[in-house]
DNA sequence: TCAAAAGTGTTCCGAATACACCCATGA
DNA sequence: TCATGGGTGTATTCGGAACACTTTTGA
């Protein structure tokens, strides 16, 4: 270790230097009842006893920050390969009245058929439940913002990548996919131009949906290989 | 202070619980000889001594990161008012060999015309030069990959936002802004097409850029009012 | 036989692309 | 007068928006 380092880490890590701490926070969307809907955990503790907020973990030294909130996600729904991506990076002087805390926020995207929900952990929050993004309770911290935020990146995104399909199960019928983006960007799509524009990411297969009183809808999977 | 509070803060606080460091990056883009160009500053002490790396700063406890950023903006070229926004939060183990370092990284756009060279500082980092970003020297922790990162951020913005205005200063001919957004785009553009594309955007003075041996362009300003 | 929703072909429109041409200047 | 780049109108192409229509099922 060099001289100059030794002086560095002496100055750096001095008892008197504050840090402040560094938090992953989750935004865990899906789709139920054909309403966009969040991930919210009920805070037993102070601060903001008794309201929702995020699911988060603080950062460990021995995790990236990716790694901390697949861990969380672990954590809260049993759930692993899930697609999240990072969102945006809080930091506020008085986010959270305790102490200083940084948050790193995350959004994933959960197909509905994969949603166990949470069993009770021995953490302090005890409550796990989702909520449509429409009808949020009051929440705790900046969450609130944090999933404004989460939601309008999903807008965009929805119509120049294909994050919708991350909302489905392998299987799925086009009025269902549709209705995903419909749901993600808020307003209703004509089903001809709707079908056109992904049929070059879906592959059908041989499988029809039926048991509804009209014509039933044929199965389709997402294009694999790429084109 | 609620019997719950102080039992969380003497836990968290405890002075063997580690908390990584979180500094702010800064990618400060320009446009100097039709070139997209990058500040960066060089290294004099350990590690990657000699090598180059964007600027940037520790956050202080209070101060938020955008506060961090403005605050390494100004230290670093003293201009203050330019277009800044977050990037993107790295958090890999081992970014620092020093220690844990957690990084949000922001970019700005700097017109050309406001770019003084920064003055020497009293920092350990006292060179500091624009590079091409297709010409980096070798590049200290991750910063060459935070470079594409906001390169690639720009290339995007650019085609649905009025970020490129930014990298001119208050008067400009439709032949330097088009320049920018070539530079930026990474492709020639059709003169009538662009035009028409920024129409709604631009003002035009009275006043005409004159001199070259070839016909005056006209000088725009950009529209305020909104639209 | 009928309501309801699945599924498909065609037209319409506007924006982006491409092209063609004229204009003003300094050397 | 001529090379150079500024400036503008028009044709073409392409994708999305909108529309119209047929198909298949269960009640």
């Amino acid at each position: 270790m060099s001289e100059t380092e030794q002086e560095f880490l002496k100055n750096y890590n001095s008892a008197d230097y504050q840090k402040p701490s560094v938090a992953v926070d989750l935004v865990l969307f899906t789709i139920r009842d054909n309403q966009l809907q969040v991930l919210l955990t009920k805070r037993q503790a102070h601060p903001f006893a008794g309201m929702f907020a995020l699911p988060g973990v603080f950062v460990g030294m021995d995790e990236t920050l990716d790694q901390a909130a697949q861990r969380a996600l672990y954590q809260k729904t049993g759930l692993q390969d899930i697609y999240f991506e990072q969102l945006y990076t809080w930091g506020d002087l008085n986010r959270d009245p305790r102490m200083r805390i940084i948050s790193v926020s995350y959004y994933a995207l959960i197909p509905a058929d994969q949603i166990r929900m949470p069993k009770r952990e021995q953490s302090q929050n005890q409550d796990a439940a989702f909520f449509p993004v429409e009808q949020l309770p009051e929440l705790a911290f900046d969450h609130a913002e944090i999933i404004r935020y989460g939601r309008e990146r999903i807008r965009n995104k929805v119509n120049y990548t294909d994050i919708a399909f991350s909302l489905v199960g392998e299987e799925f019928t086009l009025p269902q996919l549709q209705k995903i983006y419909e749901i993600l960007l808020g307003q209703e799509l004509y089903k001809a131009n709707f079908r056109k524009k992904i049929a070059d990411q879906i592959v059908p297969t041989d499988k029809m949906l039926s048991g509804m009183r009209h014509r039933p809808s044929r199965i389709y999977q997402k294009l694999k290989i790429n084109p």
